[in-house]
RNA sequence: GGCCCCAUAGUCUAGCGGUUAGGACGCUGGGUUCUCAUCCCAGAAACCCGGGUUCGAUUCCCGGUGGGGUCACCA
């Protein structure tokens, strides 16, 4: 039987590297072996999804060249695709868990449950649910419900132990007393990802489960949703995760995470597909560089490996790099007319321009800092001229790139809600506009004078913008003289 | 902290009981070149520690250490 394997990305804001490198995990094993690749949202967090994400999402995927067979936008015999539309499903599959006692209603409050949790934590017991719930008369439940009392369906974890069987891994066994009783279903109705990714799953025909090792531990709970429903397991495949530089998990606060970044800094698809691909699978000879058809070809299990590797941008540059230079020129130029000089860019890019240039030759030079990465400050630096000390300054510019992206709106990155973000933020911390306005300019542009803030910020990009801050922080943190001024 | 995963140069990896421990990025030196880049040559750089098993452990087992993940009505 050939198998079938899913992505299943949520739209909770810029699509991931991480993302990317799972999908194509996902699609050389199908490819491989003649399967179907499933694509499928799961957006059943309703307080974190992001407009705009899944779409993003879908072409970045696409951009890399990684298409799948079924998904929201192609359809497919199992569709709907997207878990939001599939909401009857889980409460059909709920109700005979309820019914059978392996899952139950639970009226705790969210204040039991952090009293609950404090309380654990004071006496460094083991964090849970503490079973409060368990052993409520199911007639009386049923009243409860029928009162209108809030609730949320829990998964009753029997007592014993759960095995899971990873392809990579093998066997991983974990005492039940260490899996807590799972919320399946929320109290706004939706499911979690615990009961909706299980039963989709299974109802997608999915034969794999290739995902992240942050998985891994919540394995055994899906393991037993399995069992509850009486279904056969999938097999499970954990891939390391990718890192950071300090081997933490690759995060944003540390890297560039968004593949539209390296799609816009005219990364090509093929290498960076290439790169991922070698960041945890090896040809087994000493061929590094290898298309998405060599990789297929070549794909089996026993080619990859566990560890979570760190995602080294410098040598996704070198690859690149490489790339670049065999190119042939006529195909070189048609691909930085159309990724750099795009008409819409260049249009965008004279609308800021227009009044500012003096000769037309003066465009190019005008608008280079809208380009390429990270800029060089030693010259602007001087005539920063704030009434903060550079100290200051990196710190609330770190605050800054931490709070944006907490923000809705700041997040959006248009200029207007970036200039309705970044004045709430002055107000917030107590920092006169002038002063934060220009450490952004001058930190995005690397110059002092530039086009409107706001515009300029959001025509350099959020990933570009992000990269830069974070760069010219370090800057302001190794300079020896704090001018005041 | 509990549970779980992982462990070859700075980084990504090959290795699957006996190898001068291989390749790539980066780094250093040299050559080609008007400069730079490319290209070519050379070099420095690794088996986390301690016990076993074995004639022999980087490789198998156990323990420790280190790193990571996870402990939500987020995925």
């Amino acid at each position: 039987m050939p198998p079938r394997v899913r992505i299943a990305p949520s739209p909770t804001g810029d699509p991931h590297v991480g993302t990317a490198y799972i999908a194509l995990f996902n699609y050389a094993f199908a490819r491989r072996h003649g399967g179907k690749f499933v694509l499928r949202i799961e957006d059943t967090d309703q307080q974190r999804y992001t407009e705009g994400s899944e779409h993003a999402i879908l072409e970045s995927l696409r951009w890399l060249g990684l298409s799948w067979d079924e998904g929201p936008d192609v359809g497919g015999e199992h569709g709907p695709y997207r878990q939001s539309e599939r909401l009857e499903l889980y409460r059909e599959h709920v109700a005979p868990l309820v019914a059978s006692g392996k899952a139950y209603r639970c009226f705790c409050t969210r204040e039991r449950l952090d009293a609950l949790r404090k309380e654990q934590m004071a006496a460094k017991a083991r964090l849970g649910y503490d079973g409060h719930c368990r052993s409520l008369d199911p007639q009386q439940a049923e009243a409860r419900v029928q009162a209108g009392e809030a609730y949320v369906v829990r998964l009753h974890v029997p007592e014993g132990k759960t095995v899971v069987t990873d392809r990579l891994r093998g066997d991983v066994e974990f005492a039940n007393e260490q899996i807590d009783d799972q919320v399946l279903v929320k109290s706004d109705g939706f499911p979690t990802y615990h009961l909706a990714n299980v039963v989709d799953d299974h109802c997608m025909g999915i034969t794999h489960v290739i995902r992240g090792e942050e998985w891994l531990s919540s394995t055994p709970k899906h393991v037993l949703l399995y069992e509850a429903f009486g279904w056969e397991q999938p097999q499970w495949i954990h891939l390391g995760l990718l890192r950071n530089a300090d081997k933490s998990k690759l995060s944003k606060r540390k890297n560039p995470v968004s593949i539209i970044h390296y799609r816009s800094l005219g990364y090509l698809p093929a290498t960076f597909l290439n790169f991922l691909a070698t960041l945890g699978f090896s040809m087994g000879d000493d061929r590094e560089r290898f298309s998405l058809q060599e990789m297929i070809d070549a794909f089996e299990w026993s080619k990859v490996s566990v560890g979570g590797p760190v995602f080294d941008p410098v040598k996704l540059d070198a690859f690149n790099a490489d790339d670049i230079r065999a190119l042939p020129l006529p195909e070189l130029q048609a691909q930085i007319a159309e990724h750099v000089l795009g008409s819409d860019r260049i249009a965008a890019l004279l609308a800021l321009s227009h009044e500012r240039i003096e000769r037309l030759d003066d465009f190019i030079p005008y608008v280079s800092f809208f380009f390429g990465g990270v800029v060089d400050y030693s010259t602007v630096l001087p005539k920063l001229k704030i009434k903060r000390t550079l100290a200051e300054a990196a710190k609330i510019l770190a605050t800054f790139v931490d709070e944006i992206e907490r923000d809705p709106q700041g997040r959006a990155f248009t200029p207007q809600s970036l200039e309705a973000f970044s004045r709430a933020f002055c107000e917030r911390h107590e920092w006169k506009a002038r002063d934060l306005f220009t450490l952004l300019r001058v930190g995005a542009a690397g110059r002092t004078a530039a086009p409107p803030l706001f515009d300029t910020l959001a025509l350099v990009g959020k990933d570009r913008f992000r990269m830069r801050i974070r760069d010219f922080i370090g800057v302001l943190k190794t300079q020896p003289k704090p001018a005041k001024g």
